[in-house]
DNA sequence: CTGGAAATGAAAATCATTTTCATTTCTGCT
DNA sequence: AGCAGAAATGAAAATGATTTTCATTTCCAG
C-alpha cells in the first residue's frame, strides 16, 4: 500500500459510488493533486488484487470502480438513464455459494447486476 | 434487415451462446464469407437496437452478442484457470425481475456470474 | 435502363488501457 | 550521513476493440 493507493482510496471515499479511472485522475488533478493516469490505473489494479476495491463494467465498456462496502450489496441499473437503486440480495449470496460448493470450487464470489428501464425514462 | 445481418443470425444461431465481434467475424470468414470487420460491428450494432441481439461485456470490456431467447443461463468460472460450468438459476430470474418490478423498473435484464477457483486449481 | 439510396469495407481515427523505459523516490543497512 | 538496490512514477509509445470516414459497389423503385 503505498501513497498514490491511499490517495485513490480517499476519493473514492468521498465519492461514494462508482467511478472511472479517468474520472479519478481527473478529480485528483482538480483538488491539486499530482498524478499521472499511468499510476491511477496501476494503484487501481493493485487495489482491485488486494480485494480493497472492486472492479466493474459499464455498458460501453469503460471499467468502473469502488470501495469493497462492508456490506456486498447489488444494483438495480437503468439501461437508459444509468439511475441506480441498491438492493439486497441475500438470495443471491445463498445462491452463489451453494452452486459453486455444488461444483467443488473454492474462495467464492459473484457479481449479479439487473438492467431495466426506470419509471422516470 | 439486409444479408449481412442475416449472415450473423446464422453464426450466433449454429454457435448457441456468446460472442465477440472478433470471433464473429473470424467464424463468417473461416466458412467462406466474405464480410468486413466494420459490416460485423454494424450489423451486430443493428440487431441490437432491433432487439434481436444482447450485448454485454466481458470482465475484460469486450463485448459479447448472442441472439435474444437463447436460454439464458449463467456461468461458474474458475478466477484461476478459466474452467467454466453453465449453471441454471431460474431462481435468479425470479428474483431479479421481482426486485426491478418492485422499483418500477421495467424491461428487465440481469447479469449473474459465479467466480472462485475449481478443484483442479 | 437509370439515378439515388443503402450497404460495404479498407484504412484512418478514437479512446481506454497497458507496456516500456528512463528517472526519481524510498528503504534498509553500515 | 551515504549508498545500493528495490519500488514507484509518469511520459510517451503500443495495443486492441470499436467507430468513423469516404470512396466504391449493390440494390431497387420508377
Amino acid at each position: 500500500m503505498n501513497k498514490s493507493e491511499i490517495k485513490l482510496i480517499n476519493v473514492l471515499e468521498r465519492i461514494g459510488g462508482f467511478a472511472s479511472a479517468q474520472q479519478l485522475h481527473q478529480l485528483l488533478i482538480r483538488s491539486g493533486e499530482s498524478i499521472g493516469l499511468t499510476t491511477v490505473y496501476r494503484a487501481l489494479q493493485s487495489l482491485c488484487d488486494d480485494k480493497i476495491v472492486d472492479q466493474l463494467r459499464r455498458d460501453d465498456g469503460e471499467a468502473i470502480y469502488r470501495l469493497c462496502g462492508e456490506t456486498h450489496h447489488h444494483h438495480l441499473v437503468c439501461k437508459s438513464c444509468g439511475a441506480t437503486v441498491e438492493i439486497e440480495g441475500s438470495a443471491i449470496e445463498k445462491w452463489a455459494r451453494t452452486v459453486a460448493l455444488e461444483h467443488g470450487y473454492r474462495d467464492v464470489g459473484h457479481l449479479a447486476e439487473v438492467f431495466g428501464i426506470c419509471k422516470s425514462c
